[in-house]
DNA sequence: CTAAGGTCTCTAGTAGCTATAGCTTCAAGA
DNA sequence: TCTTGAAGCTATAGCTACTAGAGACCTTAG
């Protein structure tokens, strides 16, 4: 049996990310030691290293809630994991599309910038002035570095 | 002079998004008319752009206040400008590598799937066990799509 | 037996908004 | 002029997926 942070050790996941997936009910409540501490068992850590992959290909935990009470029911049919995945490869795309044309904007900024006071720097400009960029990427892009 | 669902609709922003700006002090507090109704003028029009179009290609809000900033003094070298524009441009560029990574390691996922029952599906399995990835991928990747 | 380090619960904070509730103000039509 | 509906106001809570802190308790090596 292991504590929680042998667990998240073995995982790969800090102590306090294993409690909020057991408060938001994606880990189930494990038992507990005579002094109240939570054990671990191994069924307990194949489940959290599915989650912690399925986090790092980017599956929201709505997608691994689904996707975790699929993998319990072996017999089924996989067309539903199939469209979960999918799903997830055609935000990836559409994300990368944005990223794509946003990266070959700031490209077309900085190079542009010329190093002279702000009055002309193209930088300033055309974050003023849409009109100036070459492609259109409009709506905003999540940010969150990790 | 605007109000602010004139200005929202000139800029493309949201009500309360703008009045998220202020509250957070990236807009001034502006004028009220008699009834207490927020009044603007171009230069609120003008920054609300400016900031808009800097969400779009990404900046976090942190940065387009360092950005605003500078654009309110001419007069200086637009080295600090450059070196925002950069940071962001070698952001995008890491999450690109990240997104492609994951591209590939999704694709392969789904077209491995043979459509079966979950005891034999890739999508299951691959999750469950990252040694099965081709790709590295470790670092979990902000989820939100806008 | 003691000290260090792990664990417990609970709360609050992060980014960048979005949504709701319950109210007031404004502009146009009858 | 009255009315009605849209738009505005404040304040608070919610979203994702965690992370950080406080203050108390448990466990284990020396």
């Amino acid at each position: 049996m292991l504590t929680i942070g042998k667990l998240g050790e073995a995982a790969g996941v800090k102590v306090p990310t294993i409690r909020y997936y057991e408060q938001i009910g994606l880990l189930p409540e494990p038992d507990r030691s005579a002094g109240n501490q939570r054990l671990y068992g191994q069924s307990a850590l194949d489940r959290l290293a599915f989650i912690r992959h399925a986090r790092e290909l980017g599956f929201p935990l709505d997608a691994i809630r689904d996707l975790l009470s699929l993998s319990d029911r072996p017999d089924q049919s996989c067309a539903a994991a199939d469209v979960i995945a999918r799903a997830q490869l055609a935000e990836v795309e559409s994300r990368l599309a944005r990223l794509t044309a946003l990266k070959a904007e700031l490209e077309r900024m900085v190079v542009q910038c010329a190093g002279g006071r702000i009055a002309d720097c193209r930088v300033i400009e055309v974050l003023g002035d849409h009109s100036l960029c070459a492609t259109d990427h409009r709506h905003p892009e999540s940010e969150r570095a990790s």
